[in-house]
RNA sequence: GGGCGUAUAGCUCAGGCGGUUAGAGCGUCACACUGAUAAUGUGAAGGUCCCAGGUUCAAGUCCUGGUACGCCCA
């Protein structure tokens, strides 16, 4: 081997012109990859050298939120979108990327507040809303540029040109013609929503609040009560009404101040309730009705002495459904007036599935308007939402008002807080003998994460959309996704559609999308408009809504200026006004399907013709996210869906499984993962892992780097190999290699490799389509052990014989392979297919056609066979203690169709295993029993078991225990006879002879080696183990492969008889140009080794 | 508090319709092999299949109850 000046490979390279390092630094490599992309554009070419038009690929970006820098999970989706864009390009779709950018919403605003030291919505009300909205625009914006760098470094191919943004005009003018359109199809409306309010703030907070803190739930103590509500009758069974008149229902609530505006009370459908009669001396005679699981717990508040006692005074049982309709006397008169409150359904009982017995009395006081289900379950029975407090959680004056008989029961509440009222109402009950038990309960309880201040839970307005109303049809299309992992479909995703409720879409905020709605500001005259674009805009105020530089813009303030006089009213005092919401940002992540095009304003036709896109991928909770909300807007818009495939990936968690957490450090930070390994060995470690089956994935580094060791580095070593030795050829002229098709191919190790090679491509093709990335990992992980640690370590010699058929055939897999793995590992397979061919990029190569390769399933199947024996026979070479240096004198192989492995593979096998001889006998013609491979009998429970009953288990037994027999073709096992199928006779090695090592094959067949050893095998094993010793000083003298030595060798007899009767072995293995037996050797530069059975040599090797 | 999900080797996870010796990868240990390779090969150790009942000839698998953890909603 000598080294060329001008060798053949790499043709082209990026990396250290013309040099392949055997140890590479993949960062490294990646860095000029990237390098070269920038400055040849090759992003751009993959997509303009494919079609537009019909093959286009319709790929929809994620809904990222920059507002904070990227973490795994971004990284993560980034490399799916990435490769699934990659893989459609090689197979010949053009693939538009577009980057979004989420910028609307709460996570922003808060952001804001954060920068300028703000608390509260006075505070932004008392700066401007346009200063507030610089100031959400600006941290929205904040890190781009970060994104940028990530996103390029992990070399994601993505359109940051062409992005879009949802605070862009256009983008917000789809958005309003979204919710127009909803409008007019009858699907938005008006309506409250319980939420999360803080009365200090007097703001209403998401839900998404309660989570800003850990601190946010704290435990308060509560005071609970139970109260009682005398039944008068009703009832959807009358009887029931009449039989229960005068029972007091037993209800219980941990917010006494919303008894006030108790208007129903639930109970549970499956519950059993009783009627319990009290002690007429007790605090509360008469009859109750309660829980009957639940009777115990109030058997001392009723006067009972036990609750043994209280179990034997019921007098009556009912289920919770049998309750429905009963009608109960109100605590107080304040809401009694039907006309003025809207009450005619109030105050009777509901059934409701939420009820449970784990607490009270398993009948619930409901409020309207406090209580998500108490709001949720009024309005289906048609009780109205009415509020008793002001914005500051104080009662109304109205409580100090008289009512019809003159009192004014809670006239001591009236604008008094709510907690602070809690006293007065409990001493009220107690008064009127309504009060069954008070308690102090403390429980985990949300807190304003602002001011620390206990929220209530508050009826607000709120807009919604009437999902319920087309539910069934989001149903019907969701038969239409491809949902990867599948259950997804009819799982998390379907179920959350049966349940799904109308969506709240409003936010009392500032920065975001405008509800599009203007109102009368007099009730006297209503009126309501809705717009859908800028054009109606201007139509209708006489100019589009303009921000301070006179721009266009949907945004806060500018678009609430617009105003114009009631068109409805005569007096022409009222005004049209916007109502103050903005938009959900969830609104504007499931309007980027169309809004992301400026559709139905702009690209109308590319958009009927490029909607639903093909596929997108985010995390599994966007089930409730964007998939939910894109697919809303889909089903109500367009009457199709939003995408035809998803991928909804699992969670990726910190290296102790845990959540990934800053503060805890618990997984590998992302920029040292980066330059470390590189970016291909993070995208395989991700793309390979159960992540995009919907598992969990616990990021950890040596997970990471298993990925290096088990594609990069052989991939890169293969090429390294096939560099070097085509480099060297034909005296240092090196050796161009060309791509063969392996129809004429003899050799079987190539056409094994060839037939391997079109195996893969079709694997990696169908799993790809499929959208089953690990398994295309699993593919390529296969198919590199393969040709690394097969093909290439059994062709090693073709190699130095320059048999220029190897280096084709190695040229071709090596082409091949990077070719499909472009997808996966982007940057090394550039580098090295650039290397191997000369090409501008792997990424504007077509994906190999299966049927391109040979196919020989034959081929492959001996090979398998082969691979089966070798290993086989290096167990008994185990078994028998018997080095692999040291040769054998034979193994015999018996399996059926032996005679197809005479020659390569027979060779091979002998080759593998240091053999002399390796004996082949067909299965057929061979008795096993002559060689000492016996039977076992296998009882198959699954066949037997029904006809058997019981005795099957004295069969299996006996199977087990070895009492069974086989006479006249009948099995007999435990003394029961088994039919035909019910059993299995396998084969077993038993008694091996004297001097030979038995195993069974998988396959069936079996192995039998001649472990004898001869003084001459001794001996040649003991030369074997001299070369060994000298290759170990060779490569500790740090010498080069082809350094000519000289070796002197003393120690044991033996061993120097042994290394001169095989001297020459000894020479040419080690490039020895001398072998000189010495007395003994002394020095600095000799070195110890032990051949054989602990022989001691000495050597000292110097180059000639 | 409600809904859904999960629980199998040290770790991550497979285990059709129930079938009798519960598997894989990684990790650990031993041995072998190695001049393209940061490798590789062979083997071993490692299990209360979360717990308690039940159904069955037979339960990791089905049923009931419980426990722990996760996600979503409150």
């Amino acid at each position: 081997m000598t080294e060329n000046p001008s060798p053949v490979y790499p043709r082209r390279g990026t990396a250290d012109e013309r040099r392949i390092p055997a140890s590479p630094r993949f960062p490294r490599i990646e860095d000029e990859v990237l390098g070269y992309w920038a400055e040849d554009g090759t992003f751009q070419a993959s997509i303009e050298s494919r079609p537009a038009g019909e093959s286009e690929y319709v790929f929809y970006d994620g809904p990222p939120f920059a507002n904070g820098l990227p973490h795994y999970g971004h990284l993560l989706t980034g490399y799916v979108k990435d490769l699934v864009a990659r893989y459609q390009t090689q197979r010949g779709r053009r693939v538009e990327r577009r980057f979004g950018w989420d910028t609307h919403g709460l996570p922003a605003e808060l952001e804001a507040m954060k920068q300028l030291g703000m608390t509260d919505k006075a505070e932004i009300e008392a700066m401007g809303i346009d200063k507030f909205n610089d100031a959400c625009r600006a941290s929205v914006l904040k890190y781009t540029r970060e994104w940028e760098e990530y996103v390029t470094r992990q070399a994601r191919w993505v359109d940051f040109e062409n992005d879009y943004k949802t605070l862009n005009v256009e983008y917000m003018e789809s958005v309003i013609w979204a919710f127009k359109q909803l409008h007019e199809k009858g699907l938005t409306y008006q309506g409250f929503r319980v939420l999360p309010y803080c009365w200090k703030d007097e703001t209403p907070l998401s839900n998404h609040e309660l989570r800003m803190d850990d601190d946010v739930y704290k435990d308060r103590q509560d005071p609970s009560v139970t109260v009682a509500f005398p039944i008068t009758g009703g009832g959807a069974d009358a009887r029931v009404g009449r039989e229960l008149a005068g029972v007091n229902l037993l209800a219980w609530t941990t917010t006494p101040w919303t008894l006030p505006t108790n208007f129903s009370v639930a109970v549970g459908p499956e519950i059993e309730y009783v009627v319990v009669e009290a002690p007429k001396d007790g605090p509360l005679p008469g009859k109750h009705l309660l829980a009957a699981d639940l009777l115990g717990a109030y058997a001392k508040d009723l006067g009972f002495a036990a609750a043994e006692d209280a179990e034997a005074a019921v007098v009556a049982r009912y289920r919770g459904t049998e309750l429905a309709g009963l009608e109960y006397q109100p605590l107080w008169g304040y809401y009694a007036d039907v006309s003025r409150w809207g009450t005619q359904n109030a105050f009777r009982v509901l059934v409701e599935d939420y009820v449970t017995t784990t607490d009270g009395t398993g009948l619930v006081h409901q409020a309207s308007a406090y209580g998500e289900e108490d709001q949720r379950s009024s309005e289906e029975a048609g009780i109205p939402v009415i509020l008793s407090v002001d914005e500051g959680a104080r009662f109304l004056p109205m409580f100090a008002e008289p009512l019809g008989d003159g009192t004014a029961p809670l006239a001591d509440i009236a604008g008094k807080q709510v907690f602070e009222a809690n006293r007065d109402i409990i001493n009220r009950l107690k008064a009127d003998g309504r009060l069954v038990r008070e308690q102090s309960y403390v429980h985990s309880y949300p807190h304003c994460w602002r001011c620390r201040t206990p929220l209530i839970y508050k009826a607000v307005t709120s807009w919604y959309v009437a999902v319920t109303q087309f539910k069934d049809r989001m149903l019907e299309i969701n038969e239409q996704i491809n949902w990867i992992p599948g259950n997804v479909k009819h799982g998390q995703f379907g179920k959350w559609l049966e349940g799904a409720r109308d969506w709240s879409i409003s936010r009392n905020r500032y920065w975001g999308s405008p509800i599009p709605v203007w109102v009368s500001d007099d009730p006297a005259y209503p009126r309501t408009e809705v717009y859908g674009s800028l054009e109606e805009l201007k139509e209708a105020f006489g100019d589009y809504p303009r921000n301070a530089d006179g721009e266009p813009d949907l945004h806060r303030p500018w678009i609430d200026r617009l105003t114009r006089p009631n068109p409805d009213d005569p007096t022409g005092r009222s005004t049209m006004r916007r109502v103050e919401d903005v938009l959900d940002v969830w609104f504007d992540s499931g309007s980027m399907q169309f809004a992301q095009v400026h559709y139905p304003f702009e690209n109308k036709d590319w958009f009927d013709s490029h909607h639903p896109a093909d596929f997108i991928v985010e995390y599994i909770g966007q089930t409730r996210g964007w998939f939910y909300t894109m697919h809303i807007l889909a089903t109500a818009l367009f009457d199709r869906p939003a995408f035809t495939n998803v991928i909804s990936h699992g969670i990726v968690l910190g290296s102790d499984g845990q959540k990934m957490s800053k503060s805890l450090r618990n997984y590998p930070d992302v920029t040292e993962v980066l330059d470390r390994d590189g970016s291909d060995a993070m995208r395989w470690f991700l793309m390979a892992s159960p992540i995009l089956r919907g598992g969990n994935l616990v990021v950890t580094e040596e997970g990471i780097r298993e990925g290096v060791r088990q594609v990069l580095l052989p991939m890169w070593n293969a090429w390294h190999f096939f560099a070097l030795y085509a480099n060297t050829a034909r005296g240092g002229q090196g050796y161009q290699a060309k791509p063969v098709r392996g129809q004429d191919v003899d050799n079987p190790l190539d056409r094994y490799i060839l037939a391997a090679t079109g195996d893969l491509v079709r694997e990696a093709t169908a799993a790809l389509d499929a959208y089953d990335v690990s398994s295309a990992c699993e593919a390529l992980r296969a198919y590199s052990e393969t040709l690394t640690n097969w093909y290439i370590r059994r062709s090693r010699q073709r190699f130095y014989d320059e048999d220029t058929a190897a280096y084709d055939v190695l040229y071709t897999a090596l082409e091949t392979f990077t070719r499909v793995a472009a997808p996966l590992l982007p940057l090394i397979s550039e580098e090295i297919w650039r290397g191997l061919t000369g090409g501008r990029s792997v990424h504007l190569a077509d994906w190999p056609e299966p049927d391109d390769y040979l196919k020989d399933e034959r081929a492959v199947e001996l090979m398998e066979l082969t691979r089966t024996i070798a290993s086989a026979g290096s167990a008994l070479r185990k078994q028998a203690g018997r080095r692999v240096r040291l040769p054998l004198r034979r193994m015999t192989a018996v399996v059926p169709g032996a005679e197809a492995l005479r020659g390569t593979y027979q060779q091979i096998i002998a080759d593998e295993l240091n053999l002399k001889e390796v004996e082949l006998l067909e299965a057929a013609g061979v008795d096993p029993a002559g060689w000492g491979i016996g039977q076992r009998l296998a009882v198959n429970a699954r066949a037997a078991g029904p006809r058997l009953g019981k005795q099957v288990q004295q069969a299996i037994k006996g199977a087990k225990t070895g009492d069974w027999s086989v006479q006249d073709g009948v099995v007999t096992a435990g003394g029961i006879e088994l039919q035909e199928g019910e059993y299995a006779l396998e084969t077993v090695a038993e008694a091996a002879q004297e001097g030979m090592e038995l195993t069974v094959l998988p396959g069936g067949g079996f192995l039998a080696l001649d472990t004898t050893v001869t003084p001459e095998l001794e001996a040649e094993g003991l030369a074997r183990d001299t070369v060994r010793a000298i290759q170990s000083v060779r490569k500790a003298l740090d010498l080069d492969v082809s350094d000519r030595i000289e070796v002197e060798i003393a120690g044991a007899p033996e061993a120097l008889a042994a290394a001169e009767a095989h001297a020459g072995l000894v020479k040419t293995e080690t490039l020895a140009l001398t072998l000189r037996p010495a007395e003994s050797l002394l020095g600095d530069d000799v070195q110890g080794a032990e051949v054989g059975e602990g022989l001691g040599i000495s050597l000292r090797v110097v180059r000639a």
